[in-house]
DNA sequence: CTCTGGCTATGACGATCGTTATAGCCTATC
DNA sequence: GATAGGCTATAACGATCGTCATAGCCAGAG
C-alpha cells in the first residue's frame, strides 16, 4: 500500500498548492487544505508532522517543479521557446481559473514566515525561484548572452512575469500579461541576436 | 478638535499600511492593524465602519499615493529619472525593513477578496496599479515612444519591480532588485533613445 | 485466522478571529 | 461650568484557528 500511500499524500499537496495561490497561506486553513483534496484533517499532520509549514513548503516545491520540468523542456529549442512556454503556462493559470489563481510561490514570498521554528515555506519559494532564474540564465548563456547580462535578463523575466499575474488578478484582465509578454520576446530576442 | 480626529485616523492607516505589507491582509488582524499605531480596537470600527476591508483598501490608496506622488515629481526629468526614483523608494523599503517588507499593494493584490460584500482592498490596488503605470507610460509617450511600446514598456516597469521586491524578500537579498534595475535603466534610456 | 501497523475518523484543547454593543471619558463650545 | 458629541475602553458574541490525542478501520504478512 505505498503506492495508495503516496496518491493520497500528493493529492494533498496538489490541493494545497491549488488552495495556496488562491487565498495565499495565510488564507488558507489547514482544515480547507486537506479538504481541498478530499483528504481528512488527520491526515494532514499524519503525513506532514511539522504541521501547516512543511505542507506549504511541499507544495511550494511541488508546483516549482512542474514549472522548472516545463521551463526546462522548452528551453531546449531555445530561450524563447521556453519565454514563450512559461509565459503560455502563466496565462492559463490565471485564465482557466477566472482570474482568481496567482502563483504560490509568489503567495508565500510576500507572507511573513513564523516567528519561532523553521519558515520552511519561504525558504522553498527561495529556492523555486533560483531554479527558474537558473534555468533561464543558463540558457542565455548558451546562446551568446555574456555575463551579467545573462543572470540579469532571467531575473527580470522571473520577476516581471509573477508581478504581471498579480497585475492581471488585481484587474481582471490578461491584458498584462500580453503586454508584458511582447516586450520581453522583443528583449529576449534581440540579446541572443536573432 | 478635526485635526486630532484626522490624525487619529491617519496614523492607524500608517500602521496598517505598514503591517499588511510584512504580514498581508489575511495574516494581520483587525487587533494588530490598530495596535501597531497604538490605537485602541474601538477606534478601528469608530473611523473605518465597514470593517477590515476598508482599513486594507486606505491603506492601499495611501501607500499607492504616497509613491505616485514621487512619481510624479520625479518623472518630470524624464522616464530614467523617475525609474531611478521608484527603484531607490523599493531599495529603500526593502533593506530598512531588514528583508521583512514588501509592497502592501502587491500583498493585496494576491490574496482572495472575500466572497461577499464589496471587495474595496482589491480594487484599490488595481486602481493604485494602473495610476503607476499610467504616471510612467505618459512620460514616455512625452519622450518619443509610441504605441504600444509606451503603454507595454510602463507595465513591465511596475511588475518587474513588484516581483523583484518579492524575490528580495524570499532570498533576503538586494541582488535582484540590483539586477532588475541595471536592465530596466537599459531599456528605457534605449527606448527613449538617449 | 490472527495480528500488525499505516491511515482515517472524531473530538477536543486553548487561543484568537472579525465584529458588535455599550458605558464612560474628555475636550470644545456656549 | 454645564452640555454635547467625538473618541476610547472594555467586554462579549459565535465561529474558527493550528494543533494534538486517541480510538477504530482495514489491508497485507505470518
Amino acid at each position: 500500500m505505498t503506492r495508495s500511500t503516496s496518491a493520497s499524500r500528493q493529492r494533498i499537496i496538489v490541493g494545497a498548492a491549488d488552495l495556496i495561490r488562491r487565498r495565499g497561506l495565510a488564507g488558507s486553513t489547514i482544515r480547507d487544505l486537506a479538504g481541498h483534496s478530499g483528504a481528512p484533517l488527520g491526515s494532514t499532520y499524519h503525513y506532514f508532522p511539522r504541521g501547516k509549514q512543511q505542507l506549504a513548503a511541499e507544495a511550494v516545491r511541488f508546483a516549482g517543479d512542474l514549472v522548472s520540468r516545463t521551463l526546462e523542456q522548452e528551453l531546449a529549442a531555445g530561450p524563447v521557446a521556453g519565454l514563450r512556454a512559461f509565459l503560455t503556462l502563466w496565462r492559463q493559470t490565471v485564465v482557466d481559473s477566472g482570474y482568481r489563481a496567482g502563483c504560490p510561490v509568489l503567495a508565500v514570498a510576500v507572507e511573513e514566515p513564523p516567528a519561532d521554528g523553521d519558515p520552511e515555506a519561504i525558504i522553498a519559494a527561495a529556492e523555486v525561484f533560483t531554479a527558474w532564474q537558473r534555468l533561464l540564465a543558463a540558457s542565455l548563456g548558451e546562446h551568446g548572452v555574456a555575463e551579467p547580462a545573462a543572470t540579469q535578463l532571467a531575473t527580470l523575466v522571473i520577476a516581471s512575469v509573477e508581478g504581471t499575474v498579480a497585475l492581471c488578478r488585481a484587474h481582471g484582465d490578461i491584458r498584462p500579461l500580453d503586454d508584458v509578454a511582447a516586450q520581453l520576446e522583443i528583449l529576449i530576442a534581440t540579446a541572443i541576436g536573432t
